[in-house]
DNA sequence: CTGAAAGCGCTTACAG
DNA sequence: CTGAAAGCGCTTACAG
């Protein structure tokens, strides 16, 4: 069957020999539908295999139940996490959830937002921090929008959640002086809102401590080159922490590389607790973010602005560190 | 503003001073339209900040250019990766790819692709091995239906594509007999279609070779333990051919624990070829496939059908080993 | 308990 | 070049 119809209320009608309304009324579990019509609708519909065009209930109903999560980069496990937990809320609210990717690209984040407010979507999640302030401005007057994640600018009439990333490095700082490192470098491979928070709650935890060296490494360009120089540099730090897994276990990878033992040599602490951290040897210290909470937070935070909460909401979620192997010494 | 009102077209009508149809006109661009009125009618969108309503444009125009993409997992790097595929020739085809998630759940799986169905998508691609064939089967009748993954069975009317399992197995086969290795062992930790094909086609591979001795261990329950008794073991293999990546980082892991020096006491390959691969050390030698061009073959092959094609079309894709330094010996 | 009518926001012939 | 009318597949009062 090359034309791919499908069968309408009015084709049920027909079949079953009653009105389209009693059909729209029977499918839908009206009580007043006497059961021999209730059943010879239903029969009907199954012998023509009839599924309800939520396209057309949409039109009529002004709403969709639909929540649409746009994030930015979906190989990344963080995003998946906390889209797991934005569904496990719409399940229990009654909403489905549409995914869309905007593969790193803001402009297309930023049309991937546009074509879901055409979608007519009850609801919109942007699980990114690339998206256009302006254009997610102008989207939240016509459905609500949660932001997850650190937007350069505050954007007004739209709610946001981020994770306290300088609480979560001066966690890892923490850790590290109560090991009884003495000299730590915060290495960053990114310039995004969230390393910078990052960095800076590395380096205010160490603000008061003049007795620990404290650096900062940028390697976004020619990573693995600018590894090797930090860890050949005579004055090479004891302690690292990078602004992500991925790059400490860079770091971690070059250590071993040059024969160093870790923790005794150099200690590392990665950040996001990614599936990463367990599987890589010695096992990674990283700073865990409860990302399903994040995603259900988001989610009632769309369901209050449906409710009619008007004033914004800016929720700032506490990480939690996970010691393992790569930074404890005994 | 807690009402989220949309403007709509005629709301457009009046601020402009025109009918509803003129705007109809004017916005999608017909050429029929005095250049004056245009922008009249443009600034007045503007003004309102009036965005098309996509639902109610599909249901007149009886399409909607969206295509469903239904994934079994997203954390999953293999399945954001074909996703990104199917992205990139629907952005060329002129079609909009909505992502639902079906949560290694083959009951949500279903509901999501029957969602699409009543979300009037123009096609659907599967990508996973879990959904219901019998829902596969009606969904075609109302929608073009391409899965990517193995099926139990074949489900007739609808499209497959699927990575050469048998092969990919049988080519990493061939490098450790290559590489002088005598004593095989495939570790599955998983009995899904996928890992079933990947192991005859290990156990094919060494069916001819009588010297080395070939064998197959289930680690699908209680993993780490199940590895342990096989690295322990006094016959214990000189190389081991892992299911996924996943599972043998898990071997390496317990291997380094041990003491065991790789690849030369314990050669190991993986399969799927994540991100893993590379980061780990030593470096994980994998079975790649090719993920962006199955995603872009699902792709083709639902525009396919919507042009009229009415076989089906069951399509295998040939991998190809990537060689690290799990296995390398020179 | 059932049916006829209006309308959701658009597009598409059809007139003028 | 512009407007009035019909209709996409539903739901929802309103009659009977």
């Amino acid at each position: 069957m090359p034309t791919f119809r499908r069968p309408t209320i009015l084709d049920v009608a027909r079949e079953a020999g009653v009105s389209k309304s009693l059909v729209s009324l029977a499918l839908r579990g009206d009580s007043g539908v006497s059961d021999s019509t209730r059943l010879r609708i239903a029969e009907a519909a199954a012998t023509l295999g009839y599924r309800s065009n939520a396209v057309a209930r949409a039109l009529v109903q002004g709403r969709t139940s639909l929540i649409g999560a746009v994030a930015t980069e979906l190989t990344n496990p963080y995003h998946s996490e906390v889209i797991g937990g934005i569904e496990r809320a719409a399940d229990e609210l009654g909403f489905d959830v549409l995914i869309s990717h905007g593969r790193r690209d803001p402009t297309r984040i930023t049309q991937r937002v546009e074509r879901m407010l055409e979608l007519n979507v009850d609801g919109i999640v942007v699980v990114s921090s690339w998206a256009d302030p302006e254009v997610l401005r102008q989207a939240s007057r016509h459905a609500p929008v949660v932001i997850v994640g650190r937007m350069p600018d505050q954007v007004s009439g739209v709610d946001t959640i981020v994770s306290d990333d300088r609480g979560g490095a001066a966690a890892a700082v923490e850790h590290l002086l109560e090991q009884g490192f003495e000299s730590l470098t915060f290495v960053s491979s990114s310039q995004r809102p969230a390393a910078i928070a990052r960095q800076e709650g590395f380096v205010q935890a160490l603000a008061h401590h003049h007795a620990v060296r404290a650096r900062v490494a940028d390697v976004s360009a020619d990573t693995v080159t600018s590894i090797g120089r930090l860890l050949d540099d005579a004055a090479r730090p004891s302690a690292i922490l990078a602004n992500n897994d991925v790059t400490a276990v860079r770091v971690m990878d070059s250590a071993l590389d040059r024969g160093l033992a870790i923790p005794h040599q150099l200690a590392i602490v990665g950040y996001d607790d990614t599936v990463l951290a367990s599987l890589v040897r010695p096992t990674l210290t990283s700073v865990d973010q409860p990302n399903d909470d994040i995603g259900r937070i988001a989610m009632e935070m769309v369901e209050e602005r449906l409710s009619g909460r008007v004033h914004d909401r800016h929720e700032i979620i506490a990480p939690s560190l996970v010691v393992r192997a790569s930074s404890r010494l005994r």
